[in-house]
DNA sequence: TCTACATATGAACAGGTATTCAGATAAAGC
DNA sequence: GCTTTATCTGAATACCTGTTCATATGTAGA
């Protein structure tokens, strides 16, 4: 089980001993640390949220329209029903993407820095 | 049924006439366009491909390490099948997330610069 | 060529999820 | 309070997806 990073080691190092296995498999142990440590659910989160048609399609809106929008606007842009859009809302706003405010009868949505940001990251060239 | 469109510019006009309903009618056609324009099913694909654990972890591990790796190096960084790792590494690479070097019986991997930007997008303060 | 081994792939199952419909809230005006 | 209207929410359903098991591919060495 644990002998393939044996054997990587060998391959790797040529020559090699016990002693390269452990470092590496110590590396490998630090490294799940970190990443254990850094891992936050809430950008899993976030990802797989905007990682949908609906939903990146709302945001990219309230980002190209650059100002807020009323939930009613984004019918014409969305081809679903209006209960999927405030679903679609509700689950942007609880992975913090998106952020409201009441007036009157109204609800005004507009895109968080974070929800920008991560759209801003994809369009990088290549 | 676009009757909403209307009573929302009658409110936020004040006095208003038919002509600043289809003024707004004609803004969401175009922010419509833009939007299918600019739409990229490659980019959701990304976002829902990193917003999983298994595969988010594989790329942090990735970015933090600095270095290539190893398929059998995830393995104690990740607590699935060594199958889950291969899935999760095949549909990274095709959504350009991650890159394969293939050296003898091992394939290496190393996180692309979209993976890295995504990433760090999220990483932004709040 | 034969064996061993690292990784990849396909099928199958379980759990998750996006949508719609129906009904519930909540705000404004009467 | 009652009605209307804008949005939300819960249940139901159909679809999608992540995992594992079993098996295949491909490379290295004998």
């Amino acid at each position: 089980m644990g002998e393939r990073l044996r054997t990587l080691v060998e391959d790797e190092v040529g020559d090699c001993c016990d002693e390269d296995v452990e470092e590496r498999r110590n590396e490998l142990r630090s490294l799940r640390e970190t990443v254990d440590a850094g891992f936050d659910p809430n950008d899993v989160r976030a990802l797989s949220v905007l990682g949908d048609e609906t939903r990146y399609r709302i945001v990219r809106a309230l980002v190209e329209n650059d100002a807020e929008m009323c939930v009613c606007e984004f019918d014409p842009i969305l081809d679903v029903s209006e209960s999927a859009v405030s679903h679609a809302l509700s689950r942007l706003r609880e992975a913090g993407l998106v952020e409201r405010e009441k007036r009157g009868r109204w609800r005004y949505y507009s895109p968080t820095e974070r929800a920008e940001a991560v759209l801003e990251a994809l369009e990088s060239p290549e």
